[in-house]
DNA sequence: GCTGCGGATAATGTATACGATATCCGAATC
DNA sequence: GATTCGGATATCGTATACATTATCCGCAGC
């Protein structure tokens, strides 16, 4: 199990992908490397590193000799994202529905197991297990260039879900749609697969939609 | 247009993109950093920023300690980079015709007739050209995640077209597709737009297909 | 002859150092 | 008072240096 071993950059880009996820770093102004380093005990190299994979995510923006900023939130962007997952997704989990091993099916069980629980403690980082979760149940399509495209748009995602749905009870009713759309994926009901994805994927949107459209 | 003022590191992504897209870099060994930084006239700095994007294209892979690799190609890779272009390039390719303004059009047009030139002289880094007319085909849907998502796809494919495909004469052929496509596309006739990306996508898939399943 | 150990060598990954570029701010001019 | 210029300061981006890790290869043991 040599995937333990990760160097400096790589453990960066989640710590910092995290910092920006939950809105911890302010959108539209220079991350300062010198600073941030420091902060974190390491030097620019890594971080740099790390800042490079995240503009290449998509979280991320950069400038030449001004530096790497977080990329602002849209309306457009979140409509794009939740139409790109429509597409991709539904398909995606019912396909590895079908040729998910024992294995597979087994580390899917224990995700959503800790995901539930961590969603009832309203414990920190839910979003990570709740990205977790839905990756356990596509990885196993063998799809690793669509998996890897829609593991990105969940990433994109979850930066308007905890923005503007997590203040809210949404994780709890997300809940009740993840364990039946589990109970499908696990029975390899590809046609309820589909189904219950899409529903998830467009109630998240709509509820979305409510709080995006008034307000701001 | 400070768009022009690229600093060293973004530089050597396009340089090392071209160099894996063309071959030059043998798969599944180490690249080894030091001797190309030094080839390069940079340092290792700059080159492995590049390498790090290079490795979220999924061009790379990387194991801790061991560098960067060049990933190798599978028809399942293949099948599934086309699979996705199909499912998100048709209809982006129309919207766009929809809402281009007369500036994208004209570049467009240039972007066209520059590929035209370049393939006639059976010139260097036709790929890239081809990978310019399409994206301009697609930027003025106005959507940056699924262009961006679009860019790295065809990426992915163009490894498998210069392989298989470049040295037969798939490019003539390419290019009459091209200017059956682009003239639906300055007609605004989405539905031609759509079908005719779906049919340029799908026969070159068949190329493909036919150029992998028989000999390997 | 094959396998496993251990030191020498090579390569990766990161910290430090520094030149180049951008940003800030006060003074001079209109 | 507003604007432009120019020097001081801060920040980025990259080269150099070095610690850590992997790889290679000869030798001992079975």
């Amino acid at each position: 199990m040599s995937l333990l071993v990760r160097n400096l950059s790589e453990q960066l880009v989640e710590l910092v992908r995290e910092r920006i996820l939950t809105g911890q770093v302010a959108a539209d102004l220079p991350i300062r490397q010198d600073a941030l380093a420091a902060e974190l005990g390491v030097s620019k190299i890594p971080l740099r590193e790390a800042l490079a994979r995240l503009e290449q995510e998509g979280l991320l923006r950069s400038q030449a000799n001004r530096g790497f900023f977080v990329r602002s939130l849209s309306t457009e962007e979140a409509e794009e994202v939740y139409a790109l997952r429509l597409k991709l997704e539904p398909a995606t989990a019912a396909r590895a529905a079908q040729s998910a091993t024992d294995e597979e099916r087994k580390l899917a069980s224990d995700t959503l197991e800790t995901l539930d629980r961590v969603t009832n403690e309203h414990g920190e980082g839910v979003g990570a297990f709740n990205r977790a979760f839905h990756l356990a149940l596509l990885r196993p399509s063998r799809q690793a260039v669509t998996t890897n495209i829609l593991e990105r748009l969940h990433i994109l995602s979850e930066r308007y879900v905890r923005k503007h749905l997590e203040p809210l009870g949404r994780d709890e009713r997300a809940n009740e749609e993840h364990l039946q759309l589990f109970q499908a994926w696990l029975a390899r009901d590809t046609d309820s697969v589909e189904e219950l994805m899409r529903l998830h994927i467009v109630q998240t949107l709509e509820d979305l939609r409510r709080q995006l459209s008034p307000s701001r």
